[in-house]
DNA sequence: TTCCAGGAAGTCG
DNA sequence: CGACTTCATGGA
């Protein structure tokens, strides 16, 4: 039997570091990502089996069946962006004005926000509610093996919202679901009768999608943010979680501000790509040993 | 043991 | 409006 991970592709537009793309990759944007080593991850997006590697000439690159070659080979660079658009989204960063904005981005110069599938990406931060990230890798690998569409050997891809409304909440509990079955369950029945509304999202302006998102059940105004920013591309957004609370508070002196005040502070603070900001202080703030 | 994890939604005053 | 609870589960 001959290895399917062959033909190797440098994926030209992203020279990251390493940090970078450890962070990219498995820091909570997205849960489909396993470390078999510390240069090399394998996961599933969408309904393809990657692997992706890292070397020291800060090259990436990845490999898939040939099978599905040629679609791996377009969905991977609308995952990961091109090079050009991220030095214009560095350079439009507050960092000349902002030190510890400055100190995050040096501490991850080559940190990009991940172009995920809509619905993946909204089944995940649906799982994230008071979870760690492990954790949710965890109720997520258990669900896409349990109930996920079979691709090639033992990879499945994660279930669709079609598929979930079939699953019973008894059985989301029994992948360590918790009460976010219930959740799921009733998002799935409310996107049944519209499959189309979950990409239809994505040509609505900021506001009108994150009011839509927020409209299904479990989905409030951080989760909303986390599917904008990492399923739809909407660099607006602002997710406050309780890890942005205490930076925030700590190196803006934001004592005591809410999630909304926060939120506000960031988008109005960090401008028009304040979510990729966002993404270099949790980064940052989440890299500290203990609190 | 206690606290906390990429929260949301319902209740009470 | 704001503060408080409940909702499961497991890691630190």
């Amino acid at each position: 039997m001959t290895d399917p991970w062959t033909d190797w592709q440098l994926y030209k537009d992203w020279r990251p570091d390493l940090a970078s793309f450890q962070e990219t990759l498995d820091g909570g944007q997205a849960f489909c990502w396993d470390a078999l080593d510390e240069f090399n991850y394998e996961g599933v997006v969408s309904n393809i089996p990657f692997r992706v590697r890292w070397d020291s000439t800060k090259s990436v690159y990845w490999t898939s069946y040939r099978l599905f070659f040629d679609e791996a080979d377009a969905l991977f660079g609308k995952y990961i962006g091109t090079e050009e658009t991220y030095q214009m989204l560095y350079d439009t960063l507050p960092w000349r004005s902002d030190a510890h904005l400055k100190a995050c981005m040096e501490a991850f110069p080559d940190l990009r926000i991940l172009n995920q599938p809509h619905g993946e990406t909204l089944l995940g931060f649906l799982c994230s509610a008071t979870k760690q990230i492990v954790q949710i890798k965890e109720m997520l690998r258990l669900i896409r093996d349990r109930f996920g569409a079979p691709i090639v050997d033992c990879y499945r891809s994660l279930p669709d919202w079609e598929t979930l409304n079939s699953i019973t909440e008894s059985d989301l509990r029994d992948c360590k679901f918790g009460f976010r079955a219930k959740n799921i369950s009733k998002t799935a029945a409310l996107l049944h009768p519209t499959p189309d509304l979950i990409d239809m999202i994505v040509e609505q302006d900021y506001a009108t999608a994150k009011t839509t998102l927020c409209s299904f059940p479990g989905v409030g105004e951080k989760v909303a943010d986390c599917v904008l920013l990492f399923g739809y591309q909407k660099l607006e957004a602002f997710p406050v979680d309780t890890w942005i609370i205490k930076a925030m508070q700590r190196r803006y002196d934001l004592e005591g501000w809410h999630p909304k005040q926060v939120a506000h502070f960031g988008r109005s603070h960090f401008g028009k790509y304040a979510g990729l900001a966002q993404q270099f202080i949790f980064a940052s703030e989440r890299k500290q040993p203990r609190k």
